[in-house]
DNA sequence: ACTCACAGCCTAACACTTTTAGGTTGAGAT
DNA sequence: ATCTCAACCTAAAAGTGTTAGGCTGTGAGT
């Protein structure tokens, strides 16, 4: 009918809602008119809000990145730990919103990320033991394990709960015996992946570095 | 009008032109009236030979994948170069389909590298030089770090041949400095970071192992 | 107090999508 | 000579994103 008083509709409630349907129904049931109805408004009326269904998405996207939030370094923990927090924190928030993993690689602008990586390389001059030369082989390698892996584990099956969750005793006999002695589940295999690239990289650095 | 005397239309005749579509045009550019199109052949034919649009999908995931090949090992490379060549020839086949990225992440079924791995764990037993339970630790993370981050890679912006493409000098001035002596073009990054990883992987082992 | 712009919704319509139901035709087996 | 059925077809339903343009009441400016 009529406009609200105070605009109850804002940029950011209507990505809230959207992205709720998302978690809720997944990536493809979330359409414009189902938006819509749920906030009680017309299809056309979120064109007033939103240049096109792109511009809801890259913003669910957004969303989803900043909620990580960046862990602070305490002046006692190593710089590795700081990174492993990092790569984790950024894990379970995108756990935590599975079906718009599709979203995160589709419609996240890569600038989001850019101020964070910043910190991160600050990080890495002031704790010193790096070779420069090497520092962007880890942020470079911290953005596509800690993001990539964990938009792959998002994507698998939501039940699986550990890895290779259709290895089968008879069909791949090697894969099931090496899975039989694996006591890791799957954040602490993450965790521990994330440990040994940087203590891989340390390794190869320390060599160059006498 | 009438029947193909050989049936030209197969399933992996059509699978081939919609993935060609995909490369060309992108993944958004993909429907079903533009891929019948393409083939000479009404819309509504198309689902003689596919159950539905997702059916379609998963065929150009599985093709895509399936085009990686798996290196032999040679009897005297180590154990690690195996999986370093394996990482490169999906990170290569993956760019080489770039727009189609999306689709493998949310069509790509995961049993499809199942017996993938099950090879790759025969090479780790054979190596016998890791510990019968870090092996997950490497075949899961393979998994994770090939695929995830060359499909984080892929749906990045095409023309950045480099990391961090947005950093800028004003902004990010450490990151910066850190590019400025970074040497490494992309796919050399990705293959050192494989190795650091595994190199990492073994370190954390020989301790345990003596 | 009166205007006036315009935020925030609306209806209507377009072009396009995926998908289902059912019809025709001719190749190859019985 | 007939029958089956693969491989196409037409037609239509139901839903999608998007644009054009119309109301209406709030709040800022005179």
């Amino acid at each position: 009918m009529s406009r609200q008083p105070t605009p109850s509709l804002t940029r950011q409630a209507i990505v809230r809602t959207a992205l709720a349907m998302v978690e809720r129904d997944g990536y493809a049931a979330f359409t414009m008119p189902r938006l819509g109805e749920e906030l009680g408004i017309r299809t056309a009326s979120l064109y007033h809000h939103f240049r096109d269904r792109a511009d809801i998405l890259t913003e669910i996207a957004r969303t989803i990145v900043l909620e990580t939030d960046v862990p602070r370094l305490a002046p006692s923990t190593h710089w590795t730990e700081y990174f492993v927090t990092l790569a984790v924190n950024f894990r379970r928030t995108i756990l935590r919103h599975r079906n718009a993993a599709p979203i995160l690689l589709q419609f996240l602008p890569r600038d989001v990320l850019t101020p964070l990586y910043e910190t991160a390389a600050e990080v890495l001059e002031q704790a010193d033991e790096l070779a420069p030369s090497s520092r962007i082989l880890v942020l470079d390698g911290m953005d596509r394990i800690g993001l990539g892996s964990a938009l792959l584990e998002a994507a698998a099956a939501p039940d699986a709960h550990g890895p290779f969750p259709n290895a089968s005793p008879q069909a791949q006999p090697t894969l099931t015996a090496a899975l039989e002695r694996n006591t890791l589940d799957a954040e602490q295999l993450f965790v521990e992946s994330i440990r040994a690239f940087l203590a891989g990289v340390l390794a190869g650095q320390q060599a160059r570095r006498g």
